[in-house]
DNA sequence: CCAAAAGTGTTATATTTACACCCATGC
DNA sequence: GCATGGGTGTAAATATAACACTTTTGG
């Protein structure tokens, strides 16, 4: 058992070291995911920071004293694509040591998964330094950027596999084609239809909307929504997306 | 495009706000999983800050300047255990903004992996504030370690049934029902003996050993060894433990 | 000879894969 | 009427799950 002053002198050694080390800051890095013209994409911005203004970043700021990290991150995202329903995720820190060139950065990753629609590419437009690109094209970004988002990406294609995320790249309401495309293009593989269909039917997680197609030169297709009470409910019995 | 003077003043902002959250620490905290006497177990240090003096607490330390989080976690370790030899994962970070009495603390979890043996048991006599507790008697833990320990704990357990990471916990050699009951005992369920065995032999990631138990008052087990190697060559078909 | 764990195969069931044609719509 | 994607079933192969007895050793 310690006795009081010992334990006074541990406090007096945490305090200094926390000081010591306020010589780091933390700050969030978002991989914003967006699926668009069957393409998976990311939301960059232009960098405005020496050496990498001819490279593309990804979005993040400083965590302020005031909120956790989720919150730093959301708030990022909220701000630059004015959007509020978005899924968001942890990944992991980061924190080469000279990652950052203005001093000792560690930055925490998050990846988000966003619907894009006619709205927000219209919001979009109002801040030109910021770009959705294909994921495909991207062989760089400013910092550890690239590393963050290749990082980020494997995690979602994962994830994607065992839990219902691809959801949120798609609008509320889309045919099952639509969804094997869309998992097609994030896993890089293709899929047999009739088996998907069969499967993702089984699964009873999506609701079949009174609702087709329209517009559509061809047979408009039946249209789903994912039907975010039935998977909670399963979930608990152990559930697997296994595609 | 950016002009100068822009670029210079994005600059600042940006120095002001790393400044300005210099009164944020980081920390690394291990989640030290052990397996011992048919038993998973965690490595923790009694607490010696207040108001936890009853507690006991996972070992963590604030990241110095010249190291990275990984680099953190690992001295750690090494300095508490004794240990080089150890499996070491980052899990996520924990942020809420007074989980630290002293200040803002933002902690990155890490859970370890090692092998229990009599060389380590000594070590740890050296240090009377160090015990392993079985996972099942802990309730509760200083600061918000309890949730972490129980975020890794499932982490771990997932990952376990994904990736061969078992064979951390044991011994190099060891019997396949040693094997076994270490699935069940982690996963929390129990396992069909023969279908156990079937599985793990056709995985083909074990070396059979020309080696038997020894003073075992009942037939001796053959035993087996970790084959990193073959795993290694598999790992990259794309490769399940699936138990 | 007894206790204790080692070791071993088969069958039924469920899951996965591979595969081809007709249907409805817009132009 | 034609181009385009929508929608449907079956059979073979594979993987999983359930289950009981004989063997070897130490004491």
């Amino acid at each position: 058992m310690p006795t009081g002053s010992v334990i006074a002198q541990n406090i007096n050694r945490w305090i200094t070291e926390i000081h010591n080390s306020y010589k780091t800051a933390v700050s969030v890095d978002c991989v914003i995911f967006g699926y668009d013209e069957d393409t998976l994409k990311v939301l960059v911005s232009k960098c405005d920071m020496p050496p990498f203004e001819r490279e593309y970043s990804l979005l993040g700021d400083i965590v302020h004293a005031d909120e956790t990290l989720d919150e730093a991150a959301l708030r990022v995202l909220v701000a630059k694509t004015g959007f509020t329903d978005v899924f968001l995720e942890q990944v992991q820190a980061f924190s080469a040591i000279n990652r950052h060139p203005l001093g000792r950065v560690i930055t925490v990753a998050y990846y988000a998964l966003i619907k894009i629609d006619d709205a927000h590419l219209a919001h979009l437009e109002q801040d030109s330094d910021l770009q959705w690109l294909p994921v495909e094209a991207l062989s760089s970004l400013a910092f550890d950027h690239f590393e963050i988002m290749h990082i980020c990406l494997e995690k979602m294609r994962f994830e994607m596999r065992v839990r219902p995320i691809g959801f949120n790249l798609l609008p509320q309401k889309f045919s099952l084609l639509q969804l094997q495309k869309l998992y097609e293009v994030v896993l890089g593989f293709p899929l047999d239809k009739r088996n998907f269909r069969r499967k993702l039917v089984r699964l009873g997680i999506l609701e079949q909307l009174d609702e087709i197609e329209s517009s559509v030169s061809h047979r408009p297709a039946r249209l789903y929504s994912f039907d975010e009470a039935a998977y909670q409910q399963k979930k608990i019995a152990g559930f697997n997306f296994d595609l």
